[in-house]
RNA sequence: GGGCCUAUAGCUCAGUUGGUUAGAGCGCACGCCUGAUAAGCGUGAGGUCGGUAGUUCGACUCUACCUAGGCCCA
């Protein structure tokens, strides 16, 4: 007879090559098909609600794997609450304004020779972001993303911009809104300002003068009360920004030197005094330092102008460095981000004397009025040596902002530009408080809020750009004034809701706003306001416009999830409007991913070769390996990805599968029927539902606590460890050879049913597609069409059971021994199956052989051993002992049974079947009836 | 230059308030099985905790500095 026959081997329609690449497009078509989604929502709907406000990516290019890794993350958050029975709708969008696509579309303008028109551009700007939005939209899905991805939120929608206008209207209500002069880039041959991403750094020669401020007032006596003869040293590199000098600002934590050189006093920084003496050519034994003086001890000096007769005070300014120049700094603030912001601080006028072509106006003065900066350059440097306050003059070479459209060089401007003031009624103060009632995860995010939120210049709202939001503001033909009423705005508003905001950019649109009259003059030749909104502005109304115009959602919310660039980003100005429009934070919890870095930790670009994209890796090994791959890192921090690194995550895919696999083939004959009772299973069962208990609480802790990595190694450790070299390798003989309907093979599948229906439970929102191809394949019986339908796994605690896990852990350290045993048999050629092998074993200490003879009718079963005999420590052989046991390799009794392979002296008991075991003898007979 | 952060075996991660020979899984090497088979099992070898200097009876765990890397700001 052929045994082989009688032998109940595993049999399941799960392969085990995963194809992931063709198999996961059908699975997403069920999810589409069958509503997947909307059903996993809807099946909640009495629960609580749950909301993570999506940040909108740019819709500009294919997603990068910081995208990917975000928007997995995401999903693991939104599956994990649906399973648990909150209510938590998912409804992702897209940031569309803004610069990127903009320059794309007038790059194409330019080469098709298409005449540059506003509306035009818009009309093609929105085209491209759509464009982009469905490429992207169905990049996201392919990874196994549910949401609402036709019912998404887009910046650009006429609904969007038109409540975007209405969050603007309640600040500019309430008092935020101003407007002021501010530092820009400018290029002076495209007459136009340039934003920080359209600026090309390269090295440019320019001049290097060292120049002398003459003291004005000293009332400290810092250079011993001689006025005359006495100087501040400043160093720069553009002469033509001298005119505009109305300050000189020092570090207050640096040392300062008074040098006497002859008659005269000079202050320097003590960390640039060698350089400096040296580019003067001043001789040791001519210069005698006077004096040492900290920074802060400068306050009150005032030096004179170089050129002019008026004041340049001292401020105290942190951005000052030791790297070059004397440590004092000439301060301009209408030519400099850094001038600018300590200008306003010591509230100084701002004066910026060049035209958008570059020419000195008339507030440079007359000798220089109308000189382009060339020529401008050249004069200051003559009025300074006339002046007699040119010391040196040198040439430098370094790096400098240039065009990137016409390569000239940038030069930094005043225009005037609308703000939000961000202390407005103790609004910073406000927001500073409200962060610390947030839950940041990780904590140290709260210490890069903080410090974004201290340092936060005001808000500059206004761009000289085409794709956007227009700010509806009004400009004054007779007098000038800028009129800005949130009322108009909310007018504008309504309009917009209408047409989209491509309407403010219509040539007759004021056609719309003949009732308004100037405040000041009262005439009615109003022209409309340029500008657009910062796109920033845009996204940081996000969370309120979405949460409460979509249906379901609401505001607050509780969570935001983003990348660690959104401290200064969206997690900062969603805060800027939330509190400032609703006095109200927008979130309750903000989760900081890392950013996706090669496997040296550095920055992937595809100029370096580092750079991995998630298509190739969707394409190569499925959307799981990758949500497998954000499941195993920790992603608060920095994630590495490298061909290795995927390589383990498809070993431990791999492996998972292969464990659903076998539990999904030995449970092709179990019903619900064949179930036993937990309390009549063998302890070896009840000890791995502890373990399965056990596991469900890390899994849940890691879930709650954002640790999806921890969730991760617990299911790979226990499908590995637990399972497969366990459990699952111990349970081969009963499954294969006992008796279908036998107790002990239906106590067996009781638990591996168990364990398959928590495994693919909490699989489901890390490995989505490879959970949801096992439940369609699962024997067992299904009260759901779909994974995400079916509740997440609660720790059960009846299933605890520490006394039996403390027996085990016994047993197992046992196990490992005889294993090393076995090991050292086979290695020595004596050996070569366990199967084939009786051990001999004692205790030393009568615990342990206590625990041993309790289990006795289990050992062999566990070390997949033919037979285990217990015998006396004092029986043993000197050479079979080590520590505390002894262990000893035999022949195993009997004969071989032909069926099950283990050996028994029952084999030939039974004349029908001569050449099996009594146990196989009762399965066949058992199995015919 | 500043702020925040990271640096434990080839890889991904654990290492509680500083305290015996630093853990896990995977990978790797060697071997077994051929009734999970482009599978399964076993055994074993790999770190002195980025570096340096301190504090301490004692530090992977505290301090300082340095190096490398990340995000942001300048």
């Amino acid at each position: 007879m052929n045994y082989k026959d009688t032998i109940h081997l595993p049999s399941t329609g799960f392969p085990m090559r995963a194809r992931l690449p063709e198999r996961e497009p059908e699975i997403l078509k069920f999810w589409q098909e069958a509503s997947i989604y909307k059903r996993m929502i809807d099946a909640r709907k009495s629960g609580e609600t749950y909301i993570l406000h999506d940040g909108p990516p740019y819709s500009n290019g294919n997603i990068h794997m910081g995208l990917a890794l975000n928007k997995i993350v995401k999903d693991f958050v939104i599956k994990y609450r649906s399973m648990n029975g909150y209510f938590a709708p998912y409804v992702p969008g897209w940031d569309n304004h803004g610069m990127p696509i903009e320059n794309n579309v007038l790059d194409e303008f330019r080469k098709g020779g298409i005449e540059i028109d506003r509306l035009a551009v818009r009309k093609r700007c929105r085209e491209y972001a759509k464009r982009f939005v469905d490429i992207q939209r169905e990049e996201f899905k392919r990874l196994g993303v549910l949401g609402e991805w036709d019912n998404a939120y887009f910046t650009m929608s006429p609904l969007y911009e038109s409540e975007i206008l209405r969050i603007f209207a309640k600040l500019v209500q309430r008092g935020y809104i101003y407007r002021d002069l501010r530092p820009i880039h400018w290029c002076t041959t495209c007459q136009t300002a340039l934003a920080d991403a359209e600026i090309e750094y390269k090295e440019k020669r320019s001049h290097s003068i060292w120049i002398r401020f003459p003291l004005h007032q000293d009332p400290d006596g810092i250079f011993g009360g001689d006025k005359e003869g006495s100087y501040a040293i400043v160093w720069t590199t553009t002469p033509w920004t001298i005119p505009a000098n109305l300050a000189v600002t020092v570090r207050p934590d640096f040392e300062y030197y008074v040098v006497k050189k002859g008659s005269e006093r000079y202050l320097i920084a003590k960390a640039l005094f060698r350089e400096t003496a040296k580019e003067l050519g001043w001789k040791e034994e001519e210069i005698k330092i006077v004096k040492r003086v900290r920074g802060d001890e400068l306050a009150n000096l005032v030096f004179r102008h170089p050129i002019f007769d008026r004041p340049s005070p001292v401020l105290e300014g942190d951005f000052v460095t030791a790297d070059q120049g004397t440590g004092i700094v000439h301060t301009a603030p209408g030519h400099g981000e850094d001038d600018f912001r300590i200008g306003k601080q010591y509230g100084l006028r701002i004066l910026s004397p060049v035209d958008e072509e570059g020419r000195f106006t008339s507030q440079a003065g007359e000798r220089f009025a109308g000189l382009d900066l060339q020529r401008g350059n050249e004069e200051v440097l003559a009025a300074l040596t006339e002046a007699g306050n040119l010391l040196k003059q040198d040439v430098f070479e370094h790096q400098y902002p240039y065009c990137w459209r016409c390569h000239s060089p940038l030069i930094f401007r005043t225009t005037p530009q609308w703000f939000m003031n961000v202390d407005h009624e103790g609004h910073r103060e406000k927001a500073l408080a409200e962060i610390e009632k947030v839950k940041w995860v990780p904590s140290e995010s709260y210490e890069r809020i903080k410090a974004a939120i201290q340092t936060r210049p005001d808000w500059c709202l206004s761009r000289q750009r085409f794709w956007g939001v227009g700010i509806p503001a009004f400009y004054c033909n007779d007098c000038g004034e800028a009129i800005l009423d949130a009322d108009l705005v909310n007018r504008t508003a309504d309009l917009v809701k209408e047409h989209s905001a491509d309407f403010w950019f219509q040539p007759d649109v004021m056609k719309h706003y003949q009732d308004v009259a100037c405040p000041k003059c009262g005439s009615k030749d109003l022209r409309p306001e340029e500008d657009i909104l910062d796109v920033w502005f845009d996204s940081s109304c996000s969370s309120l416009i979405v949460c409460r115009n979509w249906e379901g959602l609401r505001w607050p919310v509780d969570l935001f999830l983003e990348g660690p660039d959104q401290h200064r980003g969206w997690f900062n100005v969603s805060l800027m409007t939330g509190l400032g429009a609703e006095d109200t934070t927008p979130y309750s919890t903000v989760v900081t991913n890392g950013w996706v870095v090669d496997h040296e930790g550095k920055a992937m670009h595809k100029s370096l070769g580092n750079y991995i994209s998630t298509k190739d890796i969707v394409d190569h090994y499925g959307a799981d390996v990758l949500r497998l791959w954000v499941a195993s890192s920790e992603f608060t921090r920095d994630v590495r990805v490298s061909q290795e690194i995927l390589d383990r995550v498809i070993d431990a895919y791999r492996k998972i599968r292969n464990t659903l696999r076998f539990l999904l083939g030995n449970l092709a004959d179990f019903d619900s029927e064949h179930r036993i009772e937990v309390e009549k299973l063998p302890p070896l069962e009840r000890y791995i539902l502890h373990e399965l208990h056990k596991l469900i609480a890390k899994v849940r802790d890691g879930f709650d606590s954002f640790a999806y990595h921890h969730a991760f190694q617990a299911i790979y450790n226990f499908c590995s460890v637990t399972l497969s070299s366990f459990y699952l390798d111990v349970l081969k003989d009963t499954l294969y050879t006992r008796a279908k309907n036998s107790e002990r093979r239906r106590a067996a599948q009781t638990v591996m049913a168990e364990a398959l229906d928590k495994l693919i439970r909490v699989l489901a929102p890390l490995a989505s597609f490879t959970a949801e191809e096992s439940y369609r394949s699962s024997p067992l019986e299904k009260t759901e069409e779909s994974v995400f339908l079916l509740s997440f796994p609660k720790v059960n605690p009846e299933l605890e059971d520490r006394e039996l896990a403390y027996e085990f852990s016994q047993l197992l350290t046992v196990r490992d021994e005889v294993l090393k045993a076995l090991e050292s048999e086979r290695s020595a050629g004596n050996l070569k199956a366990s199967i084939d092998a009786r051990v001999n074993l004692a205790a030393k200490n009568e615990a342990l052989a206590n625990l041993l003879r309790k289990y006795e009718p289990q050992l062999a079963e566990l070390f997949i051993v033919s037979q285990v005999d217990l015998v006396t420590w004092d029986e043993t052989p000197e050479a079979s002992r080590k520590d505390s046991l002894a262990i000893a390799v035999r022949k195993p009794k009997g004969e071989k049974c032909v069926r099950c392979w283990l050996w028994s002296e029952s084999v030939g008991g039974h004349q029908d079947h001569p050449e099996i075991c009594d146990k196989c003898y009762e399965a066949i007979t058992d199995d015919q009836t």
